[in-house]
DNA sequence: CTCGAAAACTGGAACGTTCCAAAACGAGAT
DNA sequence: ATCTCGTTTTGGAACGTTCCAGTTTTCGAG
């Protein structure tokens, strides 16, 4: 059962090694290690020259152990197939290498059982902070769990009721606002709204946005063309197909993200529609694939790198003691591409 | 900086906590945390209840470093970005989760320093196994170093030469073959091949059964029209808009991914050209994404998430004593689209 | 009852570090 | 030489577990 041997079978070489080795104490060879500068150069030498020859390894369990201190981070991501999660995953991975810690990562695939099992997993390996994106269902204990044990949070893209977390998300009401906005400009009246449910912060964030802007309009907001549904492709391709079917169907519609767009542009297809001329169709996110779909998507850009570098960079703040909650909202931009018509010149 | 206290400012709850509060010792303690046969379940209940009440979270650490046995693995991946990738991971954080195990993640950005920096960090933390997608430009020595520390190692996507190492690939010489005589099926003669570098082996394989393909059909290799580039977008919009101005251009292009056809399809487009209609394109992975494109990308279908599972389970073989190296290789098929033109019934 | 074996429990050493208090060293000052 | 004081170095206790070698308890048989 992987007891640490090399397949020489010689015992893992350890600090005492070194420091017999190098003929100092094994303190003197954990304060090279720790760059103190305490030591002497000469002896430093000696002792890196038998860290060289011995080919030590240092084990940072043990470090921690002793000093309870880690360097490992948890990562929490609800859906890391989605290309947008994974944007956000490596720049969170980006500065948490830089800084030198090293991150798990577990995909809870928006399933609050198995999230908990992770957040245990992590809590039990004495994780120094903790990025989330909390699957659907998640209640605030869950993550208060984390807190009480004293780990920093920082919610990723979606808040959480209750209390006052860390956070990072993009400006879901504004960005779903203006976008519904152009969809009016465009000459839609009848404008669906598709994908998420409704018990998702960042989905009544992006449809509240969509129904402001459609009041703001002077139209009535009409439940039956807002679709609910886990966010993925196959949502997207139930409720175009859903709403087709209706007496009088929408013209347009905005998805609560690009993948469930994705699985739209499949499902207006299997009917040989097309969007951007049979139907406008907006997305959210703008994923790199966004400007490669047929037709490329129109849809709001955030920038999800930069937001993963900022959650990361708020974890580690609260790991050197600023324990501050800051609840960050980045800006966001229409990018209009071919899907909702504008590009071809149509109006109605 | 991070003391692991709770914000009451409690100290850790520990075994010993555990024991006092339910009378036994802290041997016992282990013995139920182990789920071992050896308690009453008398006793077994009462510390089960202490748990609960004093809100005990287990130190893995500790355990880790007295029994010498981890349950941290290791997933170093060399672009997560790209959702072929993603889609891998995925895979292999699944079978791990299941299992008990818990993954690092590093993301190398094809970068070999990079990747020899999380390798190390991964080691000190005395993980159980490894599966790596090696970044471009690894020496076989960076491996071998793992390996000699004990550390169960599993190649995903691209092998090494040298040494056997247990591996995961897709099947890219028969798939690149297929491909290629698809594109020649079609009545394409000059087909250019986009992508990766030549001192990869999974490049060799794909750009191998490409040419194969070609000498098969009694048609010469032309070296002008294998253009090498990152494996990304920005390497298949160069390398399309590089060999449209050449005298006389190739009339068909296999890729070395998806993402480097997602390239290949804005060149075209920046040109107001259409794959499938002005130009035959076949990219290898099919990710999610491939069927969305416009057009629909040809493609070599991998079972990306199925390979990632693979991995996963033969580090965990490997972790349970088995050391013999394994070489899977998958079989792969071409699934047919619009971006090669055989949607479109075009000939030439 | 007593005995012996099986079942249930336990104390202490060990894992590889860090950290503290204190020891050793070295160089001027006396 | 001796004393001081700053610089280096050091031994040993801790960190929270596991595991071993016992020890104590339980219980059925004699």
């Amino acid at each position: 059962m992987n007891t640490r041997e090399t397949p020489q079978g010689a015992a893992r070489v350890t600090m005492i090694d070194i420091a017999r080795h190098a003929g100092v104490s094994k303190s003197t060879v954990s304060l090279v290690l720790q760059g103190s500068p305490l030591v002497k150069a000469e002896t430093r030498e000696k002792v890196v020259a038998a860290i060289e020859a011995l080919g030590y390894v240092y084990n940072r369990g043990a470090a921690n152990l002793r000093g309870q201190r880690s360097n490992i981070v948890g990562m929490v991501i609800n859906d890391l197939a989605n290309p947008f999660f994974a944007e956000l995953a490596v720049g969170i991975e980006r500065v948490f290498h830089a800084a030198g810690y090293i991150p798990f990562i577990a995909n809870t695939i928006e399933n609050p059982k198995r999230q908990g099992e992770v957040l245990r997993s992590m809590s039990e390996h004495d994780i120094a902070g903790l990025i989330i994106c909390p699957a659907r269902g998640t209640r605030p204990s869950d993550i208060e769990t984390m807190a009480q044990l004293g780990v920093p949070v920082v919610l990723a893209m979606r808040r959480l009721a209750g209390p006052r977390y860390s956070s990072v998300t993009p400006d879901n009401l504004r960005g779903a606002r203006r976008a519904t906005e152009h969809l009016l400009a465009l000459g839609h009246r009848r404008i669906a709204f598709f994908g998420g449910y409704s018990d998702m912060i960042a989905q009544n964030d992006r449809c509240g946005g969509y129904q402001a802007a459609l009041v703001a309009a002077g139209i009535a907001v009409d439940p039956m063309l807002i679709i609910e549904g886990p966010p993925n492709r196959e949502c997207g391709q139930n409720a175009i197909g859903h709403v087709l079917d209706m007496a009088v169907p929408p013209t347009a519609a905005l998805c609560f993200n690009d993948v469930v767009a994705f699985g739209v542009l499949t499902g207006l297809e299997r009917r040989g529609l097309a969007a951007g001329r049979d139907f406008a169709l907006v997305g959210f996110d703008d994923v790199a694939e966004a400007r490669h779909t047929n037709p490329p998507l129109t849809t709001v850009h955030v920038d999800t790198g930069a937001l993963g570098e900022r959650a990361a960079h708020q974890v580690l703040r609260m790991i050197h003691g600023d324990a501050r909650p800051e609840e960050f909202v980045s800006d966001v931009d229409l990018v209009v591409r071919a899907s909702c018509g504008a590009a071809t010149g149509r109006e109605a």
